[in-house]
DNA sequence: GTTAGCACTCGGGATAAAAGAGTGCTAACA
DNA sequence: TGTTAGCACTCTTTTATCCCGAGTGCTAAC
């Protein structure tokens, strides 16, 4: 008993009728459905090896067969054809994408909604993790006697700042020297080199003489930089699990619904994934909660450089050909966008296939 | 047949049967679980009475009544007597609420959390409305050839900035002189007064000489006073609703979960609400989607002028009496923690509830 | 190796009966 | 006259039973 082309084509025909139909799917049906050459006998014996080699189960002796993780990680690895969108949904996408937006971030919302609405699953999308991004400036200001503005100003005119409570007496010449004292330390690290924190200080007669000042500044500072370097996750589409009939049972809508509002938790899973077009099938994911779901997470680039992340979340029995489809395209034409404008998305340049 | 004393012991009774175990209440059970001194006999005929004057109703015949909006709009009006937290629970919430906190923002959220964990209802709390907040001062920061970074400081030092791209070739002195006039101009009004715009601008000379920049600057300038002006909304206990009764059915959990998952939406209704603790039930509720939900909503103030609003969402069947219990020392506590800071949370002195 | 035939399995839907909680009415009681 | 016990009646919920249909697995013939 070894795999043939017939038996692949016959498990990649019941792969597409219970993605498409969710029910157990029988030799007789599959043979009338789809034009297989052979007699449903024959595709019960084939079905009754496949299930043998551990591609299909059972949900009981008198139902038909339904495809499990390792069929649906054959499907993705080899019987799947990614089909190139056509150009109307190319251009909807791209329309929705930039439509009336400026910013990063609402772009990357924007991939949520689209990809969520085409997919009918939850759909997210990360902003760069700005790990490997470098500090342009760190300015000071004054707002009142016991209140300090501190902002710190990436390379690629990404901002962060925070309000300060000082109790130290200032002047504006102090926040300038500080200012000017921390750029020159700082500027040209990265977000995560300033947070490990060996970088040695300068100007040090200058800076320990406002001892007082720096001692409520710099907690504040190390705050600011994580705040900088968290990346903001966009999700859409959370209610759409309720259309799915896997999900017709309370406990397990639940239970997702768990799943995907843990928004921190779900950051940290997101960014723990590798690069690159991703999908994780059920117990193939690491997290308990997540083993009856499958995971895809598709990275773009920014500047060919940082990356962010975006995919879809939702049940093994997901359409992943045009899934995968549809993450494709959009993470190319996200990186095409971000490649010459340095990340905040205000770009003169149309990308590829904007419009 | 009018009101009287039993009818209204009678009534509070059931009502406080019902929102325990969500079942229909008889008139036996009720005669069992209080003591209300008649047979259940009596009792039915009370009940008959009160569902003729429209504060019970029967799902059929054979069930027993159910508390109408009437009766819960009665219950909270004079029913209901609000009881003071114990101790315990006062220190825990006050914990919980500035643990580890410094900011106004995650002091909110923090307060989300608190309500519907102890609620065990969806909650939801909301940072200030920023429209009574005045300009402090206005800057302008080079980043690079086109890059500018705008940043807008309020007078309780509340930041908000944008990095802008533009196309006019600046130098660091045009930047000194805009963000010195407008900040000449803006200083002291209101970001409202700021986005209706009719405010004169001084130094024309000296704009008009850069005309290019301002033009690109401007509408970036508009669009950072709207988001400055944007509350955040928090919401926590999400998946509560699976654990009521009533959303034991898809529909409607499903149309729950959409409701609340439209957070621009929701954001609206709660801005619309007047201040102060208000409480609406099922079809008081001017939304028809949540004519069966009701919706507590509080504000707390910072400063004693600016409020932002904080509540729970959930079944009419509620507790409301230890909801707006809980509310009311949310609300209290955070308005004393915001008197003296000037919006940042950032306190030294501590509340009077803190531990 | 493929296919037709057939007995067998099992879940799900339909139907019926029984149980249970509660009402509303009547008549007796204080 | 208000209160209460008693009881028939109502209606939902639960349980049991049956039957149908989709599907399998095996056997024997092609």
């Amino acid at each position: 008993m070894s795999m043939n082309e017939r038996k692949l084509k016959i498990l990649q025909a019941i792969i597409r009728d219970f993605v498409d139909t969710a029910e157990p799917v029988g030799s007789r049906t599959l043979s009338k459905k789809f034009d297989l050459g052979v007699s449903p006998a024959t595709i019960r014996n084939e079905m009754s090896d496949l299930e043998d080699m551990g591609f299909l189960t059972h949900p009981h002796t008198s139902a038909g067969r339904v495809p499990s993780e390792k069929a649906y990680r054959l499907y993705v690895n080899e019987l799947m054809n990614k089909k190139d969108l056509t150009d109307d949904q190319k251009n909807a996408i791209a329309h929705e994408l930039y439509d009336n937006v400026t910013e990063l971030d609402q772009t990357i919302e924007h991939a949520a909604h689209i990809l969520s609405k085409i997919t009918n699953l939850t759909a997210f999308a990360m902003t760069p993790n700005e790990e490997l991004e470098t500090i342009k400036f760190i300015q000071f200001l004054p707002v009142d006697e016991n209140t300090v503005v501190l902002m710190i100003v990436s390379e690629n005119g990404k901002v962060q700042n925070n309000a300060v409570r000082v109790s130290f007496e200032y002047d504006d010449e102090m926040l300038r020297i500080l200012s000017k004292s921390m750029t020159f330390d700082y500027k040209g690290k990265t977000i995560s080199e300033a947070l490990t924190g060996d970088i040695i200080t300068s100007f040090k007669s200058d800076i320990e003489a406002m001892n007082g000042l720096t001692s409520s500044l710099m907690p504040n500072f190390m705050k600011t930089l994580e705040k900088m370097l968290d990346a903001n996750l966009y999700m859409d589409g959370l209610t759409n699990i309720f259309n799915i009939p896997e999900y017709n049972d309370l406990d397990r809508a639940k239970m997702f619904m768990e799943l995907i509002n843990k928004k921190e938790d779900f950051k940290k899973k997101l960014i723990s994934r590798d690069d690159g077009m991703i999908i994780t099938i059920g117990t193939e994911n690491q997290d308990e909660d997540m083993n009856d779901v499958s995971l895809i997470t598709a990275t773009y680039r920014v500047d060919g450089k940082l990356v962010g992340k975006l995919g879809v979340i939702g049940p093994t029995r997901m359409r992943y050909d045009n899934v995968t489809s549809v993450i494709d395209f959009i993470t190319d034409n996200l990186s095409k966008t971000f490649k010459l404008t340095g990340g905040d998305g205000q770009d003169d340049d149309e990308p590829d296939d904007k419009y």
